[in-house]
DNA sequence: GAGAAAAATGGCAGCGCTACCATTTTTCTG
DNA sequence: CAGAAAAATGGTAGCGCTGCCATTTTTCTC
């Protein structure tokens, strides 16, 4: 049988609609009878067009269905309405607030968001901004403040505004947008050590991965080791990223080598649910028997039968905040949101 | 005082790292002693190049830390390397899955996600695919079967392929992935109805905005009816969105009016939770007193002191289904992923 | 109503890259 | 080693739009 050779046009998915090649500017131009440059002003609306022309090419357009390109409107004006984002994770409960925060910001502003996930790996990180810097968005949020040197170059080098948020503990780029998760871990342990706890374990996930929850757990050390009481024991949760489950089954475990701790530090609220469900299951009595401890202050946790005690952090205000200031583009500088402690009814 | 005439270089914003304008393609051909067109070549890894020059393309291209543009690219090829992607709310913990799943795949394949959130708002969401067709991706994911007269128009006529995901209920643009929510609403009624249970109430969330929710609703009624049996009551939670407040708001004032249901439906997992954190506090028993069912099988729900009874979809699986087929862009068609009933111990 | 100012409009050169073709160089063949 | 085939390379016309400038038209002003 002999090889049919396709020739190029039928190799082209098929387009729906019979239109030969898609509609560009010069089309609309020419059906409104008027120049493309007057198209373009009426389309931007940027600079002075008579009622009647504009209505004219507004009707064009319609008509022909016209979509803008705006692949080719960058390239001319050289100026981007995209901005990109870096997030660690999309699963997590945190990312998807600072998002929400910052995505209300950039769409009233007529950006869309070109977005990355790095899943806690700092080299797919680093090939995600390279990858993202070569749409020349007009600014560049990243999570946390921990990049590849090469990353660090790139994003120094590049021309581009960069965002840095959710952490402020440590040297940034350009803009700084968080709080501190050092001082949520001082805070935490100074709370726990104010209601009289002295036995305190502590449960968490893969502090490589999340840089920031190794600060906390850094800050709640430093804290208890200028009071001269030593976390007496720990649990990692082999788990990949943060969750419930892993709370679980590292309270159990913690508690089957301790009997006698009178409080557990959580690294997320995630965790400390997971913790909390744990007692709740096996009658263990919160706080009297033990108090649990968490970070975030999700919603969830402020709706269990007894409030979390745990850290609350602005998260969509950093969001919207972290947003606003990229498009000003003000001056280089850092914010710090600060954090909430929530007393809540487990401590 | 004399108002000082800004000269345009300094308008512009001040650029860190002394660069003359950024570097392009014609630099890295310049500074290797080649053709513009071998150093496309090299740096797209297409076409054949010796192997001495493109060591020194490439060399060079490091030494300049090129980044290629990508506009540029596509304008002239025609042909990007984007994704659109429009969903109703990044909150919810049920996107971010199919998020993930669909990242997974583009990312492999060199494919940036360009993201639009609608706030489960059909105007908005008609907006954002316009303005996301404009960046002329190579294909567009948007949630759901329900559009705009409008949106539907320009997704079919765009010439670019469309995926809708999370449902399957309705007629498709092109193509589909997704399951039954009416069939899940269904299978909710008769698991139910098969478990004893005759006084049951509903508790859901804004039904105008989450359509999907309202044909769940709807295949449960529709196999209550065909028993003969009416829902008792039901409660709507003003809330916007799905919220484990809506649940415990909706649960107490349904329990208020109704003291002799047996069961409640809920909208979804996370009012369900709500409503068993109620339980919990107010000492109903579960399932002897009442029992619970809801909709998601979230991981949450699954590790409650008594595991919630619910429907599970695989949704990390629809976004890598769904990215899949995009990509390789075959015929239009549906894809129904079903969905599980997880017995849990809550009914 | 002439002359000036302001508003409206069109023309066209790029933006940085890729696709295509033409040309040069290298590697095969018998 | 000539001649052909294959590999390597360069030149260049756009992709669709915007920014700038030149030109035309309208609106003031006295």
């Amino acid at each position: 049988m002999a090889v049919t050779k396709v020739p190029p046009e039928f190799t082209v998915p098929p387009d729906p609609g019979e239109h030969q090649g898609v509609v560009t500017l010069a089309h609309v131009a020419r059906r409104a009878g008027v120049g493309e440059s007057t198209v373009s002003r009426v389309l931007r609306n940027h600079g002075s067009v008579s009622q009647r022309t504009r209505e004219k090419i507004l009707k064009a357009a319609a008509e022909l269905h016209y979509v803008p390109n705006r692949i080719a409107g960058t390239l001319a004006s050289m100026s981007s309405k995209l901005v990109g984002i870096v997030i660690p994770s999309v699963g997590n409960t945190v990312v998807p607030e600072v998002l929400a925060g910052a995505n209300a910001v950039l769409e009233d502003a007529g950006f869309q968001p070109v977005i990355g996930v790095s899943n806690y790996d700092p080299v797919r990180e680093e090939a995600l901004i390279e990858s993202i810097l070569s749409w020349r968005p007009s600014g560049l949020m990243v999570a946390g403040l921990e990049h590849t040197d090469r990353a660090r170059e790139m994003m120094k080098g590049c021309g581009v505004r960069v965002l840095e948020l959710l952490d402020v503990d440590g040297e940034g780029i350009d803009m700084v947008v968080g709080s501190s998760h050092r001082g949520a871990g001082r805070a935490s342990a100074e709370f726990l050590l104010g209601r009289g706890y002295r036995r305190i374990g502590y449960v968490g996930h893969d502090m490589r991965s999340d840089v920031r929850a190794g600060k906390r757990l850094d800050g709640f050390r430093q804290t208890m080791e200028e009071n001269r009481i030593a976390i007496v024991d720990h649990e990692f949760s082999p788990d990949r990223g943060s969750s419930v489950e892993g709370g679980r089954i590292g309270i159990a475990r913690l508690l089957a080598r301790r009997s006698d701790l009178d409080a557990i530090y959580f690294s997320n609220d995630d965790l400390a649910i997971g913790g909390y469900f744990h007692c709740l299951e096996n009658g263990i009595s919160i706080p009297d028997d033990l108090a649990l401890f968490g970070y975030n202050g999700l919603e969830i946790a402020r709706l269990t039968p007894q409030p979390l005690s745990t850290i609350r952090t602005p998260r969509v205000a950093m969001g919207r905040i972290g947003a606003q200031m990229l498009l000003a583009g003000g001056p280089a500088r850092v914010v710090d949101m600060g954090f909430e402690v929530i007393p809540g009814a487990t401590s």
